[in-house]
DNA sequence: CCTATTTGACCAAG
DNA sequence: CTTGGTCAAATAGG
């Protein structure tokens, strides 16, 4: 129907090698978390120097995602509000499910609950709208994860961030269910980044994540709140989750497994550019420390109203700030 | 006591 | 209607 996603070939190689240097970034990020200390022994802090390399790779990581996030609204610039398309899953999918596509106001019907529950207490429905409204702009991308067999499950490739888990779905033609995760960090820093995890229909040992916004929260920083208990840095990355059937221990270890970016293959000469880039500021919170990672070259402040509508402003003002 | 997970129900969109 | 995504009460675990 429409030609949205035409790109001239300057644009398509400017993507094409900003992904490739994007997915080395990770890759290098990945490595550096799984062999902190690669050569010989140093007598300088180890701890110190890896972390050094994390911030060092992540601003890398971080700044290829915003280029790819501005090349990529800059030049479709009709295409504002259409949620973007994802890389189609290699699912055995009869019956697949097509993402929705740019559906403008489909429903006229304003947003009323009554709570069809018997609890009360309904009036938190409005930050659902206000995210579901908003969810569909959230920049999205996928990566196929793989297992690995010996161990390995701690490196936190891209996951430095701690989820939390607050759904799983059935999903139609797919024989694992679908984990929903959430930032630790989403009501205490606004932090509205999410992840799915679904497990491979055939390769028990594949996992693929979907990612959905980025994180605007400071947990990468050692802070420990001042209230409450002052050390109590636990990892809740991966729970033991017996529970059950082993299969809910295979699930658990999705969390953490070798990250293998996917969609960006080098050498396709077609370039299907599959998702958009991570990366959204959503600007900081008044919050008492609005340390956020990366400097913030557009900063909403509109995160949090319910009544304005922050289509039009942030794409708009993002791409001023592109020929400034 | 706290926080994280589980799980059925709810909701919006197709 | 179905289906994917989310919420929130109940539960688990420290």
């Amino acid at each position: 129907m429409e030609g949205r996603d035409m790109l001239s070939w300057e644009q398509k190689t400017l993507l094409s090698e900003l992904i490739n240097g994007f997915d080395a970034a990770k890759k290098l990020q990945a490595r550096l978390r799984e062999a902190p200390s690669p050569s010989s022994s140093f007598s300088s802090p180890a701890t110190a120097v890896a972390e050094t390399n994390e911030i060092l790779v992540k601003q890398i990581v971080s700044s290829y995602e915003r280029s790819l996030l501005l090349l990529n609204w800059s030049s479709s610039p009709s295409v504002q509000l259409i949620p973007t398309p994802v890389t189609v899953v290699p699912v055995a999918n009869p019956g697949s499910v097509p993402e929705s596509p740019a559906s403008i106001n489909g429903s006229p019907r304003s947003e009323e609950f009554a709570d069809g529950g018997g609890s009360s207490e309904s009036h938190h429905r409005q930050d659902y709208i206000f995210n579901s409204k908003k969810r569909k702009m959230l920049p999205k991308w996928s990566e196929k994860v793989r297992i690995s067999p010996e161990r390995g499950l701690e490196g936190p490739q891209d996951d430095v961030f701690s989820w939390r888990k607050y759904g799983q779905k059935d999903i139609l033609g797919a024989k694992f269910p679908r984990s929903y995760y959430r930032c630790t960090h989403r009501s205490t820093q606004n932090c509205w980044a999410t992840k799915q995890v679904q497990r491979s229909d055939g390769d028990a040992t594949v996992f693929e994540v979907t990612y959905r916004g980025t994180h605007t929260c400071s947990q990468a920083i050692t802070r420990t709140p001042p209230l409450a208990s002052p050390e109590k840095r636990q990892d809740t990355r991966v729970k033991p989750a017996i529970t059950q059937k082993p299969k809910d221990i295979l699930e658990s270890l999705k969390s953490n497994l070798t990250v293998r970016t996917d969609g960006l293959d080098d050498g396709k000469d077609v370039f299907s550019f599959p998702d958009t880039p991570p990366f959204y500021n959503y600007g900081t919170i008044n919050g008492e420390f609005g340390h956020v990672e990366s400097s913030p070259i557009f900063d909403v402040v509109d995160w949090f109203n319910p009544t304005v509508e922050i289509d039009t402003t942030f794409p708009a003002f993002l791409h001023e700030s592109i020929y400034y």
